[in-house]
DNA sequence: CAGTGGTCTAGACCACTAG
DNA sequence: TAGTGGTCTAGACCACTGA
């Protein structure tokens, strides 16, 4: 119902070209993202004032901000407001380099959260990759990682304690060098990995996952799982990770290989 | 509105939860695919059995199914279905090697599409990558990717033509290894690119790729970007990929490094 | 032509936050 | 208590497909 009085700009939408309302919706806001008009940590108008700047239900709103919060341009608190995401980190990860490592190196402080860690047997192909049968014990640790306080990344380890006798939870440290598994193994077992393969895909997260990175649910994140080898290569750790950030690598190829 | 001789198996649902109705289905539809109740390329049941089998509104089962598409695990077709989706492809790109490469040594047949060449001036990011100025021509290059006629990526390739004198569109092969851009490179300019950085992340497919892809839109994928450089160190090419699939890379570290 | 998913409306009640 | 986003209902019309 629009009042004779609505001086809304209606013209930012046109009701007689077949592109959904909610699709033209969703390019206004992301122009005032892009623009710079709204700055992350902002909040955008809220629902109700989208209904009547364009003079739609509520539902078509929604489904606007919807499809801009699954690709986690936006961050939705309920009872507060809709906010511009925080950009999407910048931090990156290198190559073989371990977290820990890799944050230290850009001057900035990695943190860990230990969420759970149990001796357990584990099931079909975290056992293959690992080269165990199914009756040998895995320790297994969930975690988050933090860069600067901010929540970047979920993962996931893996480790026959065959290799690792008495494995603890206390081994397990949240900041310093000494939070790096890699650190961890070399300390308590001398055991060096020298070798790794990662895959690379990319998921959804899903809810778990995205409280515990305080994003929104469905935005795409990097997953890699690593196994990593010793120096006679034998698979000593299986791990897999969400990541919001970026990863970078560099290879070098031997000319004539 | 639920008749008396409703015997529709509701148990599915409970409404007694602080569980919202759509996530209880999306989980529903869930087990039906993972239990291979139903198959990839099968229809699950439509809107409204959905609606009438758990009694809901026909917003709330499309929320459901929204959630799963947005996943990459249904695909809908207007006037059809929804179907399961095929499987995530499990083919998978190995470190340096190129695209063509890969696909050859996996024994299947890699395909492309060229949908777009042309030479002309870039902007901000793909610039300084090159390392040219703004007054310098870059071909540029569109193009999907198949493996055994499935696409699984679309590319956007750029060089600067200072390097490429002559370059054609009908430089741009679109079946068997002459389709590899370092094959081109080699062939035609003598160059070789020995060294690369790449940056891996995550992003949902927008409506264009999601057609090219065939697939729905915002479905997560792996954005892989590359700057392959010559043996001196000079950078010749930028691309940016959106990829189906898996990246898997091999590490080896020198010990003691 | 009947049936599918795609878009949209106009309501409703809720849980949570902040003043 | 007022205002936010979260969930849900019961309709409607559309474009497209296949028989």
């Amino acid at each position: 119902m629009r009042a004779a009085g609505d001086d809304q700009l209606e013209d930012l939408i046109n009701r007689d070209v077949p592109i959904p309302l909610y699709y033209q919706i969703c390019q206004y806001v992301r122009t005032l993202i892009d623009s710079g008009k709204i700055k992350p940590g902002e909040q955008i108008p809220t629902e109700a004032q989208l209904q009547q700047l364009f003079g739609v239900s509520r539902a078509t709103v929604r489904r606007a901000i919807s499809d801009l919060a699954y690709e986690g341009l936006l961050d939705r608190r309920r009872a507060k407001g809709t906010l511009v995401a925080r950009t999407k980190l910048e931090e990156t990860l290198y190559g073989f380099a371990s977290f820990t490592n890799s944050v230290f190196k850009s001057k900035k402080t990695p943190q860990s959260r230990v969420l759970d860690f149990r001796v357990t047997r584990v099931d079909g192909s975290i056992a293959d990759f690992l080269g165990i049968g199914r009756e040998d014990d895995v320790a297994t640790m969930k975690r988050i990682r933090y860069v600067d306080g901010e929540p970047v990344a979920v993962e996931n380890w893996y480790a026959p304690v065959r290799h690792l006798p008495g494995i603890d939870r206390s081994f397990f440290k949240e900041t310093g060098i000494e939070q790096s598994t890699y650190h961890m193994l070399q300390e308590r077992y001398g055991i060096q990995l020298t070798k790794a393969v990662d895959t690379m895909s990319s998921v959804a997260l899903d809810k778990e996952d995205a409280e515990l990175l305080r994003r929104e649910r469905h935005m795409p994140v990097l997953l890699r799982t690593r196994i990593s080898y010793n120096s006679a290569g034998v698979p000593i750790t299986y791990s897999s990770g969400r990541y919001i950030i970026t990863l970078i690598i560099n290879f070098e190829k031997k000319v004539h290989e």
